[in-house]
DNA sequence: CTGTATATGTAGAAGGCATAGGTATGACAT
DNA sequence: ATGTCATACCTATGCCTTCTACATATACAG
C-alpha cells in the first residue's frame, strides 16, 4: 500500500551497494539482490541485468573475487568477497556518497538566497 | 587544500539540483551553475556540458520555461523558471531522492545479519 | 511432469554526464 | 588600441551504467 516502488538507481549506487553487501562476507550474486531488496524494505529491486554485469565489472576491477561452490540448499553459485583493494574502494566511494548527499542535501534544504 | 574534489553527479542528480535552484527564482543557465558551486563550497561542480544540455531537456519536458532578458550587468541571458509542472516534479524527485538516500544509509549502516 | 524459485548469464537500447571543442560580448589592464 | 579574462551560450562525441528482455539450467513441490 505504501508503494511497491520500484526506481531507478542513480548510475555508481549499485556498485556501492554491492561493495558494502560482499563486505558482509562471502555471498552470491543472487543472494546480494535478495538481501539490498530484504533490508530495504522492498524499495530496491535490483534487476538480475544490471547485478550481473556490475559483479563481472567490479571482477574485472579487482575489487571482488568469485569462487564456485554450493549454496545451504547444496546448489552451485559464484560466491564473491571483497580484496583489499576491494575494501579500500568501498571506503572511497562511501566517503564520496556521504560528500554527495550532503551537499544535495544543503542545496535541497537551501532557502533563498544566502551563500553559505 | 581540503580536496578541489571534482567528482561525478550520479545520473538525475543534476535535474534535480537545477530544478531546485531555479525554484528560488528566474535565473540564467550560467548563474546556477555558480549558485550550485557557492552553496556546495566547490564540491560541485557542474560543467557546461552537463548543464545547457539538462537545462534544454528540461524545458522540453515543460518543467522549465525560457525567456531572454538582461543580467543585472547588462547582458543578455537566457532566464529560467519553474512551470507548475516543473514544481510537481521538483516534489517527485525530491521525494525519491531523500527515500533513496534514507536505504541507502541504512544498507551502509547495516550491521552484520540482520534482515531489519 | 509441469510449474515455480533459484541461480547465472548476454544482447540491445536508453539515458545522463563528462570532455572538448566552438561562438560572442563586455570589462579591464597594458 | 589590444589582448586577455570572465561571462554566457551552445553542440558533438564518447563513456558508462542501468534497464528490458531473453536464454539457460537445477532443485523441489504439486
Amino acid at each position: 500500500m505504501t508503494s511497491p516502488s520500484k526506481f531507478d538507481l542513480p548510475q555508481g549506487t549499485l556498485d556501492l551497494l554491492i561493495l558494502r553487501v560482499v563486505a558482509l562476507g562471502p555471498i552470491h550474486g543472487y543472494a546480494i539482490a535478495q538481501h539490498i531488496q530484504m533490508i530495504s524494505k522492498e524499495v530496491l529491486q535490483i534487476q538480475q541485468g544490471s547485478l550481473y554485469p556490475a559483479l563481472h565489472r567490479l571482477e574485472n576491477k579487482n575489487f571482488l573475487v568469485a569462487e564456485w561452490g554450493p549454496t545451504e540448499t547444496g546448489r552451485e553459485a559464484k560466491f564473491y568477497r571483497l580484496t583489499a583493494k576491494g575494501r579500500t574502494q568501498l571506503k572511497t566511494e562511501t566517503e564520496s556518497w556521504e560528500r554527495l548527499t550532503e551537499v544535495v542535501a544543503t542545496i535541497l534544504q537551501h532557502p533563498l538566497g544566502e551563500p553559505s
